[in-house]
DNA sequence: ACACCTTTGAAGTCG
DNA sequence: CGACTTCAAAGGTGT
Protein backbone atom coordinates (compact mmCIF):
# COMPACT_ATOMS: atom_id res chain seq x y z
CA UNK A 1 0.00 0.00 0.00
CA UNK A 2 1.99 3.22 -1.55
CA UNK A 3 1.66 5.76 1.69
CA UNK A 4 3.22 9.05 0.91
CA UNK A 5 3.00 9.91 4.08
CA UNK A 6 5.23 7.70 5.38
CA UNK A 7 8.19 9.74 4.51
CA UNK A 8 8.87 9.82 1.51
CA UNK A 9 10.86 6.93 1.15
CA UNK A 10 7.98 5.28 -0.69
CA UNK A 11 9.22 4.41 -3.85
CA UNK A 12 6.41 5.43 -5.58
CA UNK A 13 8.65 4.98 -9.17
CA UNK A 14 9.71 1.56 -8.61
CA UNK A 15 6.90 0.00 -9.96
CA UNK A 16 6.90 -2.99 -10.29
CA UNK A 17 4.38 -4.67 -12.10
CA UNK A 18 3.18 -1.64 -13.90
CA UNK A 19 6.59 -1.03 -15.43
CA UNK A 20 5.61 -2.80 -18.85
CA UNK A 21 2.69 0.11 -19.21
CA UNK A 22 5.36 2.70 -19.88
CA UNK A 23 6.04 2.93 -22.68
CA UNK A 24 4.93 6.37 -24.27
CA UNK A 25 2.10 7.26 -27.06
CA UNK A 26 -0.25 5.47 -28.47
CA UNK A 27 1.24 2.14 -27.93
CA UNK A 28 0.85 3.22 -24.30
CA UNK A 29 -2.78 4.36 -24.61
CA UNK A 30 -3.82 1.21 -26.33
CA UNK A 31 -1.85 -0.83 -23.99
CA UNK A 32 -3.48 0.87 -21.37
CA UNK A 33 -6.29 0.22 -22.29
CA UNK A 34 -5.60 -3.39 -22.25
CA UNK A 35 -4.24 -2.98 -18.85
CA UNK A 36 -8.02 -1.15 -17.51
CA UNK A 37 -9.32 -4.26 -19.05
CA UNK A 38 -6.92 -7.15 -18.04
CA UNK A 39 -7.76 -5.16 -14.74
CA UNK A 40 -11.38 -5.10 -15.24
CA UNK A 41 -10.69 -8.54 -15.61
CA UNK A 42 -9.14 -9.58 -12.84
CA UNK A 43 -11.69 -7.81 -10.79
CA UNK A 44 -14.03 -10.18 -12.43
CA UNK A 45 -12.26 -12.64 -11.57
CA UNK A 46 -11.54 -11.91 -7.96
CA UNK A 47 -14.96 -11.22 -7.83
CA UNK A 48 -15.73 -14.59 -8.60
CA UNK A 49 -13.04 -16.21 -6.35
CA UNK A 50 -14.22 -14.15 -3.43
CA UNK A 51 -17.57 -14.65 -3.81
CA UNK A 52 -17.95 -17.75 -1.04
CA UNK A 53 -16.27 -14.98 1.38
CA UNK A 54 -18.51 -12.48 0.30
CA UNK A 55 -21.50 -14.70 0.91
CA UNK A 56 -21.03 -14.67 4.32
CA UNK A 57 -21.77 -10.92 5.35
CA UNK A 58 -25.47 -9.59 5.56
CA UNK A 59 -24.53 -7.81 2.74
CA UNK A 60 -23.82 -11.13 0.66
CA UNK A 61 -27.19 -10.56 -1.27
CA UNK A 62 -26.32 -6.91 -2.67
CA UNK A 63 -22.80 -7.43 -3.10
CA UNK A 64 -23.29 -10.69 -5.47
CA UNK A 65 -25.34 -8.31 -7.04
CA UNK A 66 -23.06 -5.85 -7.55
CA UNK A 67 -20.61 -8.61 -8.69
CA UNK A 68 -22.72 -9.58 -10.71
CA UNK A 69 -24.23 -6.54 -12.11
CA UNK A 70 -20.25 -5.25 -12.40
CA UNK A 71 -19.65 -8.76 -14.31
CA UNK A 72 -22.18 -9.00 -16.86
CA UNK A 73 -21.11 -4.89 -17.50
CA UNK A 74 -17.56 -5.96 -17.91
CA UNK A 75 -18.29 -8.98 -19.96
CA UNK A 76 -20.10 -6.23 -22.49
CA UNK A 77 -17.66 -3.52 -21.80
CA UNK A 78 -14.64 -5.98 -22.21
CA UNK A 79 -16.56 -7.75 -25.59
CA UNK A 80 -17.30 -3.92 -26.84
CA UNK A 81 -13.78 -3.04 -26.02
CA UNK A 82 -12.09 -5.95 -28.05
CA UNK A 83 -14.22 -4.59 -31.02
CA UNK A 84 -12.74 -1.11 -29.83
CA UNK A 85 -9.46 -2.29 -30.03
CA UNK A 86 -9.33 -3.55 -32.94
CA UNK A 87 -11.16 -0.53 -34.69
CA UNK A 88 -9.50 1.00 -32.27
CA UNK A 89 -7.14 4.54 -33.87
CA UNK A 90 -8.50 7.52 -32.85
CA UNK A 91 -9.33 6.24 -29.07
CA UNK A 92 -11.56 3.63 -28.30
CA UNK A 93 -13.77 3.53 -25.09
CA UNK A 94 -11.01 6.04 -23.21
CA UNK A 95 -10.41 8.46 -26.10
CA UNK A 96 -7.26 10.74 -24.89
CA UNK A 97 -9.37 13.70 -24.85
CA UNK A 98 -11.79 11.98 -22.13
CA UNK A 99 -10.58 14.59 -19.46
CA UNK A 100 -10.41 17.81 -21.11
CA UNK A 101 -11.95 19.42 -18.42
CA UNK A 102 -10.03 18.35 -15.90
CA UNK A 103 -6.97 20.91 -15.11
CA UNK A 104 -5.21 19.15 -12.29
CA UNK A 105 -4.85 16.53 -14.16
CA UNK A 106 -3.41 17.81 -17.13
CA UNK A 107 -1.06 19.90 -14.88
CA UNK A 108 2.25 18.26 -14.73
CA UNK A 109 2.80 15.98 -11.99
CA UNK A 110 5.93 16.95 -10.80
CA UNK A 111 5.50 15.08 -7.85
CA UNK A 112 5.03 12.09 -9.52
CA UNK A 113 7.71 9.64 -9.99
CA UNK A 114 8.30 9.82 -13.25
CA UNK A 115 7.65 13.49 -14.12
CA UNK A 116 8.21 12.72 -17.63
CA UNK A 117 4.54 11.87 -17.52
CA UNK A 118 2.91 12.73 -20.28
CA UNK A 119 -0.46 14.11 -21.28
CA UNK A 120 -1.47 10.55 -22.60
CA UNK A 121 -0.22 8.87 -19.11
CA UNK A 122 -2.65 11.31 -17.00
CA UNK A 123 -5.35 9.25 -18.84
CA UNK A 124 -6.18 7.82 -15.15
CA UNK A 125 -9.34 6.08 -15.92
CA UNK A 126 -10.38 6.83 -12.65
CA UNK A 127 -10.42 10.62 -12.84
CA UNK A 128 -13.47 11.65 -15.00
CA UNK A 129 -15.18 14.54 -14.86
CA UNK A 130 -18.94 13.01 -14.38
CA UNK A 131 -19.48 16.23 -11.75
CA UNK A 132 -19.95 19.55 -12.82
CA UNK A 133 -16.97 20.37 -11.42
CA UNK A 134 -14.62 18.04 -9.88
CA UNK A 135 -14.78 17.23 -6.25
CA UNK A 136 -11.18 18.43 -5.54
CA UNK A 137 -11.92 21.65 -7.37
CA UNK A 138 -10.64 23.15 -3.85
CA UNK A 139 -6.98 21.91 -5.33
CA UNK A 140 -7.09 23.38 -8.79
CA UNK A 141 -6.55 26.37 -7.12
CA UNK A 142 -2.94 25.13 -6.59
CA UNK A 143 -0.91 26.20 -9.25
CA UNK A 144 2.21 24.36 -10.29
CA UNK A 145 4.86 25.96 -8.13
CA UNK A 146 3.76 24.49 -5.03
CA UNK A 147 4.72 20.90 -6.79
CA UNK A 148 8.08 22.49 -7.74
CA UNK A 149 9.74 22.50 -4.46
CA UNK A 150 8.90 19.12 -3.88
CA UNK A 151 11.20 16.04 -5.09
CA UNK A 152 10.26 14.63 -8.13
CA UNK A 153 8.64 11.89 -6.59
CA UNK A 154 7.43 13.59 -3.22
CA UNK A 155 7.24 15.88 -1.65
CA UNK A 156 9.48 16.93 1.39
CA UNK A 157 6.45 18.34 3.62
CA UNK A 158 4.69 15.36 3.66
CA UNK A 159 5.46 14.67 6.94
CA UNK A 160 2.34 16.11 8.41
CA UNK A 161 2.85 13.33 11.11
CA UNK A 162 6.26 14.73 12.31
CA UNK A 163 6.60 18.08 11.60
CA UNK A 164 3.41 19.97 9.83
CA UNK A 165 2.94 22.90 11.72
CA UNK A 166 -0.63 23.90 12.00
CA UNK A 167 0.29 27.66 10.07
CA UNK A 168 2.03 27.02 6.37
CA UNK A 169 0.40 30.38 5.09
CA UNK A 170 3.93 30.41 3.90
CA UNK A 171 3.41 27.84 2.46
CA UNK A 172 0.06 27.98 1.15
CA UNK A 173 0.28 31.29 0.02
CA UNK A 174 2.06 30.25 -2.22
CA UNK A 175 -0.90 29.74 -4.65
CA UNK A 176 -3.28 30.93 -1.98
CA UNK A 177 -3.14 34.42 -1.76
CA UNK A 178 -3.25 35.23 1.57
CA UNK A 179 -3.69 38.41 3.23
CA UNK A 180 -0.94 39.12 6.07
CA UNK A 181 -3.81 38.40 8.72
CA UNK A 182 -4.45 34.99 7.80
CA UNK A 183 -6.79 32.88 5.39
CA UNK A 184 -8.47 35.80 4.08
CA UNK A 185 -9.23 36.20 0.33
CA UNK A 186 -8.18 32.92 -1.11
CA UNK A 187 -9.40 33.24 -5.37
CA UNK A 188 -9.66 30.59 -6.75
CA UNK A 189 -9.11 31.09 -10.50
CA UNK A 190 -12.11 28.12 -10.82
CA UNK A 191 -13.73 30.46 -8.06
CA UNK A 192 -15.68 27.65 -6.11
CA UNK A 193 -19.06 28.01 -7.66
CA UNK A 194 -19.13 25.04 -9.58
CA UNK A 195 -19.88 26.59 -12.69
CA UNK A 196 -20.37 24.21 -15.19
CA UNK A 197 -17.04 24.80 -15.73
CA UNK A 198 -16.83 21.52 -18.45
CA UNK A 199 -19.99 21.49 -20.34
CA UNK A 200 -21.58 18.48 -21.55
CA UNK A 201 -18.39 16.95 -20.66
CA UNK A 202 -18.98 12.98 -20.97
CA UNK A 203 -15.13 11.75 -20.71
CA UNK A 204 -14.66 8.48 -20.89
CA UNK A 205 -17.41 7.60 -23.36
CA UNK A 206 -19.56 6.68 -19.98
CA UNK A 207 -23.08 7.68 -19.65
CA UNK A 208 -23.75 10.04 -17.43
CA UNK A 209 -27.13 9.74 -16.19
CA UNK A 210 -26.47 11.06 -12.87
CA UNK A 211 -28.08 14.66 -13.50
CA UNK A 212 -29.98 14.41 -10.54
CA UNK A 213 -26.71 12.75 -8.70
CA UNK A 214 -25.01 15.34 -9.58
CA UNK A 215 -26.04 19.07 -9.11
CA UNK A 216 -24.23 22.15 -9.44
CA UNK A 217 -23.32 22.41 -5.83
CA UNK A 218 -21.59 19.19 -5.76
CA UNK A 219 -17.68 20.36 -6.70
CA UNK A 220 -17.58 22.96 -3.86
CA UNK A 221 -14.01 23.15 -2.84
CA UNK A 222 -14.16 21.45 0.34
CA UNK A 223 -12.20 24.19 2.04
CA UNK A 224 -12.60 27.59 0.99
CA UNK A 225 -12.14 30.28 3.82
CA UNK A 226 -13.63 28.77 6.95
CA UNK A 227 -12.94 32.12 8.43
CA UNK A 228 -15.33 33.85 5.98
CA UNK A 229 -18.17 31.87 7.19
CA UNK A 230 -21.62 32.73 8.41
CA UNK A 231 -22.48 31.21 11.68
CA UNK A 232 -24.29 28.35 9.96
CA UNK A 233 -21.33 27.35 7.70
CA UNK A 234 -22.60 30.16 5.02
CA UNK A 235 -19.61 31.70 3.22
CA UNK A 236 -20.33 35.67 3.18
CA UNK A 237 -20.97 35.45 -0.98
CA UNK A 238 -23.78 32.67 -0.28
CA UNK A 239 -21.01 29.36 -1.15
CA UNK A 240 -21.08 27.23 2.41
CA UNK A 241 -18.20 25.67 3.52
CA UNK A 242 -17.82 21.93 2.72
CA UNK A 243 -15.91 20.85 5.26
CA UNK A 244 -18.60 22.74 7.56
CA UNK A 245 -21.39 21.29 8.77
CA UNK A 246 -23.90 23.12 10.41
CA UNK A 247 -24.84 21.39 13.50
CA UNK A 248 -28.33 20.01 13.20
CA UNK A 249 -27.95 17.26 16.03
CA UNK A 250 -27.31 14.82 13.12
CA UNK A 251 -24.85 15.20 10.53
CA UNK A 252 -25.96 14.88 7.25
CA UNK A 253 -23.44 13.64 4.81
CA UNK A 254 -24.66 15.00 1.81
CA UNK A 255 -24.78 18.46 3.00
CA UNK A 256 -22.56 19.54 0.19
CA UNK A 257 -23.69 17.23 -2.75
CA UNK A 258 -26.91 18.09 -2.82
CA UNK A 259 -28.90 21.06 -2.79
CA UNK A 260 -26.45 22.40 0.11
CA UNK A 261 -27.57 25.62 -1.15
CA UNK A 262 -31.37 25.86 -0.78
CA UNK A 263 -31.04 23.69 2.35
CA UNK A 264 -29.09 25.72 4.33
CA UNK A 265 -30.47 28.79 3.57
CA UNK A 266 -33.48 27.26 5.08
CA UNK A 267 -32.43 26.23 7.70
CA UNK A 268 -30.35 29.65 7.99
CA UNK A 269 -34.09 31.02 8.40
CA UNK A 270 -35.39 28.51 10.56
CA UNK A 271 -32.58 28.44 13.12
CA UNK A 272 -32.79 31.64 14.81
CA UNK A 273 -29.72 30.57 17.13
CA UNK A 274 -26.30 30.27 15.49
CA UNK A 275 -24.77 26.59 16.00
CA UNK A 276 -21.61 25.61 16.44
CA UNK A 277 -21.05 24.03 12.81
CA UNK A 278 -19.03 20.92 12.45
CA UNK A 279 -15.66 21.04 10.66
CA UNK A 280 -15.47 17.60 9.26
CA UNK A 281 -11.91 15.57 8.79
CA UNK A 282 -10.58 15.97 5.30
CA UNK A 283 -10.88 13.15 3.13
CA UNK A 284 -8.06 10.80 2.79
CA UNK A 285 -6.79 9.84 -0.66
CA UNK A 286 -9.30 6.80 -1.10
CA UNK A 287 -12.39 8.83 -0.06
CA UNK A 288 -11.60 11.41 -2.73
CA UNK A 289 -10.95 8.08 -4.86
CA UNK A 290 -14.46 6.96 -3.84
CA UNK A 291 -16.08 10.28 -4.46
CA UNK A 292 -14.72 10.74 -7.63
CA UNK A 293 -15.97 7.23 -8.95
CA UNK A 294 -18.36 6.39 -7.41
CA UNK A 295 -21.13 7.73 -9.90
CA UNK A 296 -18.70 5.36 -12.61
CA UNK A 297 -19.48 2.45 -10.79
CA UNK A 298 -23.30 3.31 -10.49
CA UNK A 299 -23.27 3.79 -14.03
CA UNK A 300 -21.30 0.82 -14.87
CA UNK A 301 -22.90 -1.51 -12.70
CA UNK A 302 -26.50 -0.18 -11.94
CA UNK A 303 -25.57 -0.51 -7.85
CA UNK A 304 -26.74 1.33 -5.13
CA UNK A 305 -25.80 0.39 -2.27
CA UNK A 306 -23.09 2.25 -1.06
CA UNK A 307 -21.37 -0.90 0.58
CA UNK A 308 -21.10 -2.70 -2.47
CA UNK A 309 -19.83 -0.09 -4.51
CA UNK A 310 -16.96 0.72 -1.92
CA UNK A 311 -16.02 -2.88 -1.96
CA UNK A 312 -15.78 -2.86 -5.75
CA UNK A 313 -13.87 0.53 -5.12
CA UNK A 314 -11.47 -0.75 -2.51
CA UNK A 315 -10.75 -3.23 -5.28
CA UNK A 316 -10.38 -0.72 -8.07
CA UNK A 317 -7.90 1.36 -5.61
CA UNK A 318 -5.62 -1.70 -5.50
CA UNK A 319 -5.70 -2.38 -9.27
CA UNK A 320 -4.43 1.61 -9.92
CA UNK A 321 -1.01 2.09 -10.42
CA UNK A 322 1.17 4.04 -7.99
CA UNK A 323 1.30 6.90 -10.05
CA UNK A 324 -3.03 6.74 -10.31
CA UNK A 325 -3.06 6.18 -6.35
CA UNK A 326 -0.26 9.22 -5.92
CA UNK A 327 -2.37 11.68 -7.78
CA UNK A 328 -5.02 10.56 -4.60
CA UNK A 329 -2.11 10.40 -2.25
CA UNK A 330 -1.27 13.88 -3.33
CA UNK A 331 -4.45 15.73 -3.64
CA UNK A 332 -5.97 13.98 0.19
CA UNK A 333 -1.93 15.58 1.47
CA UNK A 334 -3.16 18.96 0.17
CA UNK A 335 -6.76 18.50 1.56
CA UNK A 336 -4.94 18.24 4.80
CA UNK A 337 -2.69 20.93 4.38
CA UNK A 338 -5.61 23.35 3.38
CA UNK A 339 -7.68 21.93 6.37
CA UNK A 340 -5.11 22.45 8.98
CA UNK A 341 -3.88 26.12 7.07
CA UNK A 342 -8.38 27.10 7.69
CA UNK A 343 -8.65 25.38 10.82
CA UNK A 344 -5.22 25.52 12.62
CA UNK A 345 -7.07 24.36 16.29
CA UNK A 346 -9.19 22.12 14.52
CA UNK A 347 -8.61 18.24 15.49
CA UNK A 348 -9.70 15.10 14.54
CA UNK A 349 -10.43 14.34 17.99
CA UNK A 350 -13.52 17.31 18.06
CA UNK A 351 -15.42 14.51 15.88
CA UNK A 352 -14.76 12.07 18.17
CA UNK A 353 -18.06 10.14 19.43
CA UNK A 354 -20.25 11.52 16.84
CA UNK A 355 -20.86 8.42 15.14
CA UNK A 356 -20.00 5.47 16.72
CA UNK A 357 -21.37 7.03 20.10
CA UNK A 358 -22.64 3.08 20.56
CA UNK A 359 -19.48 1.81 20.65
CA UNK A 360 -18.13 3.79 23.01
CA UNK A 361 -20.78 3.50 25.30
CA UNK A 362 -20.22 -0.34 24.92
CA UNK A 363 -17.22 -0.01 25.51
CA UNK A 364 -17.27 2.15 28.81
CA UNK A 365 -20.14 -0.31 30.02
CA UNK A 366 -17.56 -3.22 29.29
CA UNK A 367 -15.20 -1.04 31.31
CA UNK A 368 -17.62 0.14 33.78
CA UNK A 369 -18.19 -3.90 34.31
CA UNK A 370 -14.77 -4.79 34.37
CA UNK A 371 -14.82 -2.17 37.37
CA UNK A 372 -17.61 -3.64 39.21
C1' DA B 1 -34.75 8.44 13.20
C1' DC B 2 -30.71 6.42 13.31
C1' DA B 3 -27.21 2.58 13.21
C1' DC B 4 -25.15 -0.54 10.15
C1' DC B 5 -22.64 -2.02 6.15
C1' DT B 6 -18.27 -1.53 3.35
C1' DT B 7 -13.92 0.35 1.80
C1' DT B 8 -8.92 2.84 2.86
C1' DG B 9 -6.28 6.11 5.17
C1' DA B 10 -5.38 9.68 8.70
C1' DA B 11 -5.29 10.71 13.21
C1' DG B 12 -6.25 9.94 17.94
C1' DT B 13 -5.83 6.95 22.12
C1' DC B 14 -3.91 3.61 25.05
C1' DG B 15 -0.73 0.40 27.15
C1' DC C 1 6.07 2.51 19.31
C1' DG C 2 2.68 -0.69 17.97
C1' DA C 3 -2.08 -1.96 18.28
C1' DC C 4 -6.42 -0.45 18.29
C1' DT C 5 -10.36 2.90 17.51
C1' DT C 6 -12.83 6.51 15.23
C1' DC C 7 -14.15 9.16 11.40
C1' DA C 8 -14.35 10.71 6.77
C1' DA C 9 -18.38 9.49 1.99
C1' DA C 10 -22.39 7.21 0.43
C1' DG C 11 -27.02 5.33 0.21
C1' DG C 12 -29.65 1.19 0.75
C1' DT C 13 -31.16 -1.64 4.52
C1' DG C 14 -32.62 -2.98 9.06
C1' DT C 15 -34.29 -1.96 13.72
Amino acid sequence: MPQLSSGGGDDLGANDEMISFKDEGEQEEKIQENAFTERDLADLKSSLVNESEINQSPNAAAVRRAHQGEQRDFQEKHREHLDGVSKHQDGGMYKTPAYPGYPFLMLPDPYLPNSSVSPSSNKVSVVQQSHGMHPLSSLLPYSNEHFSPSPPHLPTDMSQKTGVHRHQSQDLSGYYSLPPGGVGQITSPMGWQSQPVYPGLSPCGFRQPYSSNLPGSSSYSRFPHSLMLGPSGMHPTGIPHPAIVPHTGKQEHDQYDRGMYVKQQVEVKREKEPKKPVIKKPLNAFMLYMKEMRAKVIAECTLKESAAINQILGRRWHALTREEQAKYYELARKERQLHMQLYPTWSARDNYGKKKRRKREKLQDSNTDNSL
